[in-house]
DNA sequence: GTCTATAATTAGATAGAC
DNA sequence: GTCTATCTAATTATAGAC
């Protein structure tokens, strides 16, 4: 049956051509930071000129918004998939293999670091946007996760989740100087496994 | 008795208008990361013209570093200032002060934070120069002040490390975030003596 | 030692051809 | 939907007056 069309120009591979576009902004985000990081490099490594840029998203700030919806939809993804498969031995345990999840997930995907310590350290409009959009939620999760079993008392948890993000992501947001200073490179497996044990077990400690 | 000047022109403020230049620079550099910052703004707030940083500092590196060198000087001095005072009680207890010092100077100087974490997710000439002039020296200390008693065993010197700076610091590293998410507020006095109980007792658990 | 002026490059955003 | 060309503003660094 014909049907009104509504999009009057199908859109060939519009949808591929702005997902490349993301990807190249997530990666250039993640390396710079908001400010220096250039829409004409992102252009570059997506392969559209820069021109084409603001046709898909009007400003840097919305292409930066779309970056982060990607970067966090990741996220979901990951951590959907790993804690559907937790069983449920004993409480404790389970919280753990959580944190172990979590650490891995940081060591997988850097960007996160960098997205939430880029606007993190401010107070503005990306900030709350970031907060109210995408980190809500994902402290909500750890919460029903486990949280509180690491906190011991309610007023202690937003010490207990920082000190959790911290201890978590650090490492693998420094790579650089951690490889450096102590001849340890963090992106390994093996690097990455013994930290999710030693994080794991120092949040909640077993036994 | 008049000898010979080695120094053609005395000088007069010149001393005191580099320090202002390099109090604006590391709060640039700690506000945007090195790229985005700009000498600009930076000669801005030191109240002089852009045109005399190059007379002082002949690249954007150079003055880096010398921002660098300040930032960690007032580290090294607020360590020493502190660890001297600290009595030998149980070394346990001494180990947990440490930490405690360690957190409340995270929290009266972001700055670290952003200067570490800015560099430290890439390996470049800066990187490397940050590590080898200042953090394995701080290393060092650390080790000294018990971190070995956290890590519990000799390999996961590094994963204790990165655990405590990165459950030490990152709440005030993104304070902007804290406050949106948890109505906390980082930088306030009894938010940071939660926080620098919190670790202590995460990192070496008392009893 | 400090400032003024400017060169050379690059930034984000816009207009219009196709 | 994509590209080319261009505008305006901001960047670091340099040259030279005082």
């Amino acid at each position: 049956m014909a049907t009104t069309r509504t999009r009057r120009t199908p859109a060939p591979h519009a949808d591929a051509t702005r997902a490349r576009i993301v990807g190249a902004a997530v990666k250039a985000f993640a390396e710079k930071g908001f400010e220096a990081a250039s829409t004409r490099e992102i252009a570059r490594v997506a392969g559209v000129e820069q021109g084409l840029l603001t046709y898909h998203f009007p400003s840097k700030d919305e292409l930066w918004r779309a970056a982060t919806d990607r970067i966090f939809g990741v996220l979901r993804k990951a951590v959907a998939g790993r804690v559907a498969s937790l069983d449920d031995a004993d409480p404790s345990e389970r919280s753990r293999e959580a944190i172990r999840e979590y650490v891995r997930t940081m060591a997988g995907n850097p960007e996160f670091f960098r997205f939430i310590v880029d606007q993190g350290h401010r107070y503005d409009a990306r900030t709350r946007w970031l907060v109210d959009t995408h980190i809500k939620s994902a402290f909500a999760i750890m919460k029903e996760l486990g949280l509180l079993r690491a906190a011991r008392r309610e007023e202690d948890l937003p010490h207990a989740l920082f000190s959790l993000l911290g201890a978590a992501s650090f490492i693998f947001g420094v790579q650089g100087n951690c490889r450096r200073l102590t001849g340890l490179d963090p992106r390994k497996r093996e690097a990455i496994e013994a930290h999710a044990d030693f994080v794991a077990n120092l949040m909640i400690p077993p036994g």
